[in-house]
DNA sequence: CTCACTGCAAACTCTTTGCATGGTT
DNA sequence: AACCATGCAAAGAGTTTGCAGTGAG
């Protein structure tokens, strides 16, 4: 109930890869591995760090071209959420928008094909069809009273 | 029916300037006039560039420190579409969302209460109350077949 | 006469890229 | 062995900022 973008396993990640024609070298796969575990939507300096934990060796740069392999591939999404880095989610999922919570930066996935709906209809209405659409809720935790 | 966030007049940015105790210099007067044309949705280059046919001495860095001054006011609104610079426009009018023509750059405006309705439900659902949102429709001409 | 504003250049953030080296297939 | 992928450093794009000079009030 958490990822709508269920996270692909590692041998997934790596199959999808290698039947593409691509090389698991080892900085892949150290990538690869954090991107199974699904810890939220990192952004590329997240995920260099969580490397190099793994294997010091590991480049920035490396990150951010594995980034686009699989961004190319489609085997992941970019946001790119008010003011921020780019953050990253496995793709494959149902195709869902976000709510971000702006105090933790936490993001939360959702879906309302209602929502979608409207937007196809309103596209429809002044003659064109939708390429692509980007749907943030940028939100506060409710306290207080219950409910 | 084109514009919902209706272009003030040059005069009326500049009475809210001074009324906040801003200097309405020269390259700011130049840029107001722009802003006031309402053409578009501009980039800061675009401003910059059609405040330099007017005054060839205004410089970028005024030009974004001027949009920075004006967007703390909340005299007009600053819009990061996909992969582009930051865009500006007028506020003031009832709050819309944007269709992004993906082949012109072209931005229309549109309005739906429906969907305002359920991102409001969406949100409350999960405990959170939304302080902004973000809805982008990224489109094409549908050409051929009319209708 | 003051001090906010300006232009310029430098700094900054995030991301991409050129190049020589290194690792997979 | 072939050549894709890597690390590094440098380059880019967009935007912000430090500084000394300028002009609005």
């Amino acid at each position: 109930m958490e990822a709508m973008g269920e996270p692909k396993s590692q041998e997934r990640y790596e199959d999808e890869l290698r039947s593409a024609g691509m090389r698991i070298t080892r900085p892949r796969k150290t990538i690869l591995k954090i991107l199974a575990e699904g810890e939220g939507h990192p952004d590329a300096m997240t995920i260099f760090h969580r490397a190099s934990e793994i294997d010091a060796s590991v480049s920035l740069s490396t990150v951010y071209r594995t980034m686009k392999v699989l961004e190319d591939r489609g085997a992941i999404q970019r946001h790119v959420f008010e003011g921020g880095p780019s953050r990253f989610e496995p793709a494959g999922g149902r195709h869902h928008d976000h709510l971000i919570d702006t105090e933790t930066g936490e993001v939360i996935e959702f879906r309302s094909d209602k929502i979608e709906a409207l937007q196809e209809e309103i596209a429809r209405s002044r003659g064109y069809e939708i390429v692509s659409h980007r749907l943030e809720l940028y939100v506060r935790k409710i306290r207080g009273r219950k409910r």
